[in-house]
DNA sequence: GAGCGTCTATTTGTCTGAGTAATATTCGCT
DNA sequence: AGCGAATATTACTCAGACAAATAGACGCTC
């Protein structure tokens, strides 16, 4: 009885669907048009997708219960069981939560997987938020100069030639282009893996989605931000080197400076 | 937590080609009586819990393939809706992947979401890998002195409440006590909420992962560890004073025990 | 009127069975 | 041998029915 009237029950319009009607058969759902991805992604995939960005994005709030299983899947113009199935990765990833006679509910954002690589992928899908940002590189600040220690002591020469190649193609393409910023995601995977830590690793998708933000944003502020390969190379260098110290040093710098070009992006905005 | 060791029998393999199949029912999944936790799980998420439990202890190892949906729905003596969902959050969470012609795969262990909460359990639910549980207390010796002084800096009162309140919890229950355990895990998410970074709390409950598995093996070795109060203390005292290098440094020694009586503990089994 | 058990309506959960789409493999052609 | 088309197998999607759970309303007792 509390439920204030207002919008109580949240309408979740799905209005979104592109007004020009072609014909009587409506709009097929988003199957063809409004799902970027490679055609990889299942129907349950894209749906999961589109409501997880809408989730993250503030769209629905926490707390807001969707319309029950029926209605949105009709209004999707879908299954239900593909809708369900949405639900159960959404569900999977702590976004929602679905109980009989309440229906499913987007939970408290403090209970939502952040580290979840699609969950971050959708953030930065829609713009996200800038204490998201912020605290991604915070972690950042945290993580990498550590691991990077930790790896200038456990690599393996492979790994070491593998981070190489990938610097080396970072350097030649550039971060202008796609393979130049995936080469330094790259990068930053190896470093974590040459950790030899797997929970560690795991934290990679996380900082790639950080890599991506700056190039990103980066490339937003039209100004030239300053040449990244030094600071990469010194990372190498002392990786190679079994350098604990000096790695960690050197990630540091990386990090800071990547994180001061961020926080400048995120000035002007 | 035995395994019936002989009728282990569905390796998975998927020449059906020709062979009769001896479905024999072997696991006919413990839908019905062994209602894993406490009946708050649904069909789907209890499939999945069991399947994931068997992916990360190695029954079922990566470049496996799961026998075809029809089949495996049988054996398990569910619905395929059932299955399929159970799938999807096993998918969702990095564990699987379907393809059609194909079946649905065990992915590679990297690209496992070792911080997802749920996946961490399954891991301790059976025996976890020694080099899993030893990844997780580097990690926590990264991260935790780390938050506890970004919590130092940024704390509101209400916050040093809630911690003291835990830890007059903890120290009245007692680490042998679920409360006590539970109160202990609690004072460490409300480090981590402390730092207000979003997905520095995120690692909350992987690091409660950790909390919890000492206890746990603490226990196993029926030597008292020693009262682990004080350092709690210092931590609390760090942190409510505003004391960023203290809190840095009191968390270190915290977790650094921590580490040497896991680490203890792992040494004879 | 307050407390408490029951009843009901609503929502998710589960099941069944059919048909569709994607694709690894096989086979035939060049 | 190389390559393109056919095939078979699998997951994917759909539809509709019934079961289970439970929040909220109802009515009973005291």
């Amino acid at each position: 009885m509390l439920q204030p009237s207002i919008g109580a029950v949240c309408r979740t319009v799905l209005d979104v669907r592109d007004s020009r009607k072609v014909s009587m058969s409506a709009s097929p759902v988003q199957a063809r048009p409004g799902r970027r991805k490679a055609g990889k992604e299942r129907l349950h995939g894209s749906i999961a997708h589109q409501l997880g960005v809408e989730i993250v994005s503030g769209r629905h709030q926490p707390g807001d219960i969707l319309s029950n299983e029926i209605e949105f899947s009709e209004r999707l113009q879908v299954s239900r069981s593909a809708y369900r199935e949405a639900v159960r990765i959404l569900a999977a990833k702590g976004l929602v939560e679905s109980r009989p006679r309440v229906g499913t509910r987007v939970t408290e954002m403090n209970r939502w997987n952040l580290l979840d690589p699609d969950v971050l992928a959708w953030f930065f899908e829609a713009e996200p938020a800038r204490a998201l940002v912020e605290g991604l590189f915070e972690l950042r600040m945290i993580v990498e100069p550590a691991a990077a220690a930790l790896a200038a002591e456990r690599r393996t020469g492979a790994q070491v030639e593998a981070m190489r190649e990938a610097l080396q193609i970072m350097e030649r393409a550039g971060l202008k282009s796609e393979a130049g910023q995936s080469a330094d995601r790259d990068f930053h995977q190896l470093v974590l893996d040459a950790t030899g830590n797997a929970p560690l690793a795991s934290l990679a998708s996380t900082i790639g989605a950080g890599v991506r933000w700056t190039t990103f944003y980066k490339s937003r502020k039209h100004k030239l931000p300053p040449d990244p390969m030094p600071e990469h190379w010194a990372v190498f260098d002392a990786i190679a080197a079994g350098d604990a110290g000096g790695a960690r040093q050197a990630m540091d710098v990386l990090v800071a400076n990547s994180r001061a070009q961020a926080a400048d992006a995120l000035e002007d905005r």
